[in-house]
RNA sequence: GCGGGUGUGGUGAAACUGGUAGACGCGCCGGACUCAAAAUCCGGUUCCGCAAGGAGUGUCGGUUCGAUUCCGACCACCCGCACCA
């Protein structure tokens, strides 16, 4: 082509000067602020739509991940808004927890101070990325007036009996003393003091949500805009398990016990039953430990091992032979000896089961261990016949089989036939059908000072009082001290004091705080009116719930989304609000991850290397003394590998329209993303491209008015700008940023050419093109939105275009009238036919065999069979 | 062990319900502009082959005119759960 021609009409305009996004940015935010444009409206008469990103805890920086999971819900929010909805996109901060206390110890600091301290520095950070958020309705829920709100809700709970108080098993740590959770016990001991942690029995408020588990596990079925693997978790944590409740009869009666009650979920199996074994904890073997010292020192022994799932996994099973028998439900003439074993939980069931040995790994292993017969017999399940099972697999093969159907079963059919057992033994009177759950209740007492009071007073007399509505909110004390362990508010010295609300005498205010857990579990509703005296304005709520797009990292996946789910239904029971899902549509995205590098004294950030080469020549140095740096695996972004990169820095050098580009490029955004400088760098190139690309068409094109109908190369430049309308449309909205970003690198390509030619290009071409970089501009306008503000003023068009309509399509124009089939010969591709998009059969037929390779290929021969599929393929089998 | 997922060039990845495998980005190679560089622009880039042609989506097999896509068996990696009876 003529290359002179180009350099002509790249002469005649002057070089475009570089985008600068550090004075474009501050600017438009600037002008969002003034016009108020992110401020969602609850009397809106427009379709409503609720973005939501799992607001974060104010650490005190914004990390990568921060701006990866902002990022695409800015993309969601500013789209629904341009398609004509009201759109509410919040922001607030899960302030209370663990770290502001552990500052407090270290650096001296208040937790309420360093909070709202990094409150602020993060505030500052986000405004930076230009998020279109509702900053009129933030809130941190260590505000008193959220956490005021959240004490209504619980004592709301506390009336609809939908809260409990229950002594529970805790772990302890003697030295920092206080309640740690599970995964805060490491090798038995408390992470941050090493001391080892007692099991201790302390009175514990629960929230029952196991008054829910069978709603909650059969309303995970009808999320089906949440990823199959979040359900599938919540699931196995619910832990629905159906089975049959019945005893085993002692022998001899022994402490009053009479029968032994166990549980099981394979009735199948009780034919090959050859023990029994209790928990250590269960009420016979306690009373059977008063008078037996030996068995008294193994439960204590047994127990000492710690409760961490390492512990417990490599744990040797280990039995105690009570001397007991019970007689076989079936065959009362067979008895079975009783065991108190490590491996029964209290917890599940009835904290006893009976033991097959030819079923189960964990019961063979017990069984050879103590000499204890392995019975190879089950029941058929269709007239409940022992048999001696010839189907029987040995359990090294690990595949459970059924008498009747031995060459193995899906679950489904297997959890049928299971049933028919249940059934059948139900039947026989052997015991009573039971459903049983893993999900225990919610544990929400914390011996901790910064989170939200639990509104109840201890009355000597009166019992548990709570708290009246008029004295509310019970606030959190600010003269509180850290220089020793324990709970400050327990330590305060006058707090705890107060007068019994119903009595009046002397009483004790409740020291404990709510896990954190319980603030997250309901901001979402807040959110619709964060204003609202009672905990919701029920109007609003109902209005906005539930959250449309809900985007947030998968380690959320159990707790968190199973917490907001509970308390969607409690608030529901209380007329807070009248749904029971909370989140319609999720979205996990994958992490930020970085390569990472490590020198002779240990980790190295990023920005201290320099990376030579490449492929198996790649090598990395430190950039001042030249050493050597070895190069890690790729992983997480975190302070101790120190592979991260902040997102200050980015924002600073290239701009956030750039950081948010190429957050929203490159990997689908549930996988990890890999962040590289060169990735980066690339996504700064396409700011700078499009910013050239618009300002070389715009003297031409800017009096220019956009026309709807073209001919020639200028109707081929509105075909494809209506199909990336509707492409980029399609893709935002299955959240396949990543697809939208490719379509717009390709728009953007196609639009190069014609722009070099716009300032002498006929009417209709320019008109074409007005319209074309019109669209571009607010295609883009979601993921770059200071970019396309400052491109459509360029453009001369209305701004800012934040609160402008997407651009419309016409269908007409994304269907081509002529079209490219490939032909294939025997389904390999040989060659193209173009031709009109209405040709029937026999044109493309005709059409195909005067093609020259296909004439050539044929040899003259009629083919065997033409496949034509319209508008996709020709196949000429030969 | 149970459950879920992933596997495609040098690389991040595309490919709607079976229909042109590798769009788009990164990197690389070549060229233009420049005294030179940066920036930018143009062209090329799955592999083997000078070419004609052949091979190719983790492996092996099947269904089909046609398979990255469906079916069966396996392999590797990632994630979650796990003494739950």
């Amino acid at each position: 082509m003529a290359s002179d021609t180009v350099k002509q009409a790249a002469s005649q305009t002057a070089p475009v000067e570089r985008y600068n996004p550090r004075v474009v940015e501050p600017k438009w935010r600037a002008a969002w602020d003034e016009a108020r444009l992110f401020e969602a409206d609850n009397a809106s008469a427009k379709p409503k739509y609720y973005v939501l990103e799992m607001f974060p805890y104010p650490s005190g920086r914004i990390h990568m991940g921060h701006v990866r999971n902002y990022a695409m819900g800015d993309v969601v929010a500013r789209y629904r808004r341009a398609k004509g909805y009201e759109v509410l996109h919040p922001m607030g901060w899960d302030a209370f927890g663990m770290p502001a206390e552990n500052a407090a110890m270290q650096k001296g600091v208040h937790p309420k101070g360093w909070t709202y301290d990094n409150i602020a520095a993060m505030r500052g950070q986000l405004k930076t990325m230009g998020l279109s958020l509702d900053w009129s309705r933030e809130f941190a829920t260590c505000d008193v007036e959220y956490y005021h709100r959240q004490q209504m809700l619980f004592l709301d709970f506390l009336k609809a009996g939908l809260v409990g108080r229950r002594v529970s098993k805790v772990n302890w740590d003697p030295v920092d003393q206080t309640v740690l959770a599970n995964e805060q016990v490491i090798d038995g001991r408390g992470w941050r003091s090493g001391a080892l942690v007692e099991q201790r029995e302390l009175a514990q408020w629960v929230f029952k949500i196991t008054d829910f588990a069978e709603e909650l596990d059969a309303a995970l079925d009808s999320l089906d805009q949440w990823p199959e693997k979040v359900r599938v978790m919540q699931k196995n944590w619910i832990g629905k398990s159906r089975g049959l409740e019945m005893a085993f009869r002692l022998t001899a009666p022994v402490h009053g016990h009479d029968t032994i009650p166990v549980y099981t979920t394979r009735p199948d199996t009780l034919a090959g039953a050859s023990f029994v074994a209790i928990a250590p904890e269960h009420p016979l073997a306690k009373a059977l430990a008063d008078s037996n010292a030996a068995l008294a020192e193994f439960c204590i022994d047994v127990r000492r091992i710690g409760t961490t799932e390492a512990a417990l996994e490599t744990a040797e099973k280990r039995g105690f032979d009570t001397g007991l028998t019970v007689s076989h439900p079936v065959h009362p003439d067979q008895t079975l000896p009783v065991y108190v074993a490590n491996f029964v939980l209290m917890e599940y069931g009835t904290g006893a089961v009976f033991g097959c040995p030819a079923h189960d790994q964990r019961d063979l292993d017990f069984a050879r261990k103590y000499g204890l017969p392995v019975i190879d017999t089950f029941f058929a399940l269709d007239d409940g016949t022992p048999v001696a099972s010839t189907a029987f697999v040995p359990p090294k093969s690990e595949k459970v089989r059924w008498v009747n159907q031995p060459a193995g079963l899906d679950i489904a059919t297997g959890q049928e036939a299971i049933d028919a057992t249940i059934d059948w033994a139900v039947a026989r009177g052997l015991g009573t059908a039971k459903v049983q759950y893993r999900l225990r209740d919610w544990g929400i007492s914390r011996q901790r000072y910064w989170g939200c009071p639990i509104p109840v007073i201890h009355c000597e007399a009166c019992g548990i009082v709570p708290v009246p509505a008029a004295d509310l909110p019970v606030r959190l004390p600010e003269d509180v001290t850290f220089d020793v362990p324990g709970n400050p508010l327990d330590r305060h010295r006058s707090w705890k004091h107060c007068a019994c609300p119903q009595c009046g005498k002397a009483a004790r205010r409740e020291t404990d705080t709510m896990d954190t857990f319980v603030d997250s579990s309901w901001y979402f509703a807040r959110f619709t009116a964060p204003g609202a005296e009672t905990p919701t304005d029920v109007a609003a709520v109902n209005d906005w719930l539930p959250v449309d797009q809900y985007i947030g990292g998968v380690e959320h996946a159990i707790l968190h989304l199973l917490y907001s789910r509970f308390f969607a239904r409690a608030m529901k029971a209380t007329g807070h609000l009248n749904v029971e899902e909370p989140f319609r549509g999720l979205f996990t995205q994958g992490m930020v991850v970085h390569e990472t590098y490590r020198s002779a004294e240990g980790w190295v950030e990023p920005a201290r290397v320099r990376i030579e080469g490449e492929g198996a020549e790649r090598r990395a140095v430190m950039i001042d003394t030249g050493e050597p740096v070895e190069i890690g695996a790729i992983e997480k972004m975190s302070k101790s590998k120190r592979n991260v990169v902040d997102p200050d820095d980015i924002i600073g050098s290239y701009g956030a329209d750039t950081a948010r580009w190429f957050m929203l490029s490159d990997s689908p955004p549930e996988r990890d993303v890999i962040w590289t400088e060169a990735g980066v760098e690339g996504a700064g190139r396409f700011v700078q491209r499009v910013w050239r690309l618009v300002n070389e068409a715009a003297p031409a094109l800017r009096a220019v008015a956009p026309a709807a109908a073209h001919a020639g190369d200028a109707a081929a430049i509105s075909r494809i700008a209506h199909k990336t309308v509707k492409a980029v449309g399609e893709d935002i909205e299955r959240l396949a940023f990543n697809k939208a970003v490719a379509r717009l690198y390709e728009f953007v390509n196609a639009l190069a050419a014609p722009v070099q030619h716009s300032a002498t290009a006929p009417a209709d071409m320019q008109a074409a093109l007005r319209q074309a970089l019109d669209m571009l501009v607010r295609l883009i306008a979601p993921m770059m939105p200071h970019l396309a503000e400052e491109c459509a003023t360029v453009l001369g068009g209305t701004v800012p275009i934040a609160g402008q309509a997407w651009p419309v399509f016409d269908p007409a124009l994304v269907v081509d009238q002529e079209i490219v089939l490939p032909v294939q010969i025997a389904g390999r591709k040989r060659g193209d036919l173009t031709i009109a998009r209405e040709a029937d059969q026999a044109d493309v037929e005709a059409a195909v065999l005067a093609l020259d390779f296909v004439i050539k290929a044929l040899e003259g021969k009629a083919p065997r069979k033409i496949i034509v599929v319209p508008q996709r393929i020709v196949n000429i089998v030969p």
